[in-house]
DNA sequence: CCAAGTTAGTTACAATTTGCAACTAACAAA
DNA sequence: TTTGTTAGTTGCAAATTGTAACTAACTTGG
């Protein structure tokens, strides 16, 4: 009676960055049969011989669609269904990454476009759910962690890392509480006499993940 | 090129409640092959066939193995790859569900142990991973969530609540700053007149979610 | 070289939230 | 009616947060 079913299973890639102050999502043109040519998350088959696991395969797909390994990645949520695929019930695990715009665009992907997440027309399969779960989850995680530091540079100074913290929540931060709460968290460290100068004003004081978070999320939840 | 592989799909279920004042997860004995006879996560295939999605199969194989759908059933993660079923490349989706005690006592279910998260023995597969996941997940959610709410029954005293966090969290709570926390949330109300006397003090009074928390998670995150 | 404009970054303080101790309330049992 | 026990409240100190007003450091234009 229980005998397993043959069953689609993919990876697709929620690749996030900045761009022009915005947070955006990476989006790649299908090379083949359902959808093919349009716009669409990312992804591909979990290969059973190759792949030791889903994260492995991700690390693959990304490698392959964007040749990079983006400082931060990790597990989003699996969707999965009859209807979501067209080619028949299908699981796909989405993984969820952030990376510096500097090294996407500098990296010249041809398939490869930027599309701010608030100004997505409708994607192939449930790719807009994908997507919005991402969000979700960057937002949330943006109020109590250091997750959008992986959207920064190397380097960046305060002043820009709130842009993208804003940017990530979608509302305007005060710059007092913002410097508090990026003190606390200890995961900055000033980069000794590198300032940045944006114009006709003080420079800023450039800083940079301490080396013990550089692939590695802290969450600092307050206690009940 | 990329061909789809067999791939063996299945669902996992961690069902947490509150045992003797203490965190607890529901035990099934296989009843097939792979260590056939042995306590292990409730589970089993994705019927594509019968089945909608993941949450459908989750569902379905809570009442074959519980007899019971759960007031609180959420996908926890997916677990993946070669080395996790002797079977072969294999995919749960594990899925995290919260019941009240005494509902699953009560229908009393031949199958099933319940055991206290912090005294597992080894279980088969990456269960005991998927079981620390879950774990990981009640915790987090407990500091700032009414999630623990569902391990509790329909009615409920705010001490018996407070221990039920308490269990969740692995630390004891100050009695005020649960109050005020769980008055601020919002989500609780005084069932008039209706108080639980519990030996030679004061009785207390008995709460129950607002029928609009019934079967939904009210998040709240502090901002920035 | 100096004044004006602009953004970086700090300080000071009020408002709010939290941790904690000490209280009162309501029951059972002796 | 006194005692013990847990329920629930009150008040205040300590810590955290929001906000305004400040100083700092640069560029540009006179």
């Amino acid at each position: 009676m229980d005998i397993p079913q043959p069953i689609i299973s993919t990876v697709d890639i929620v690749l996030l960055l900045i761009k022009d102050e915005r947070l955006c999502v990476t989006l790649s043109k299908r090379d083949k049969d359902p959808y093919e040519n349009q716009e669409a998350l990312p992804g591909g088959y979990i290969h059973a011989e190759e792949d030791r696991d889903c994260l492995d395969a991700a690390v693959r797909i990304l490698r392959q669609k964007t040749g990079l390994l983006p400082p931060y990645l990790e597990q989003l949520k699996t969707f999965t269904g009859a209807a979501r695929d067209p080619r028949g019930w299908s699981i796909s695990v989405a993984y969820f990454a952030l990376v510096d715009a500097d090294l996407i665009l500098s990296s010249a992907n041809p398939g490869l476009t930027i599309c701010p997440v608030d100004a997505l027309r409708r994607l192939p399969f449930d790719h807009n759910e994908i997507i919005a779960a991402a969000v979700d989850r960057i937002r949330n995680k943006s109020q109590y962690s250091s997750l959008p530091c992986y959207l920064a540079g190397e380097t960046f100074s305060l002043p820009r890392l709130q842009k993208i913290y804003e940017a990530c929540l979608g509302e305007a931060l005060h710059k007092v509480s913002f410097r508090r709460k990026m003190d606390e968290l200890g995961v900055l460290e000033a980069v000794p006499g590198q300032t940045e100068s944006a114009g006709a004003h003080r420079p800023a004081q450039m800083y940079r993940l301490k080396s013990e978070f550089k692939n590695q999320l802290k969450l600092l939840v307050r206690g009940l």
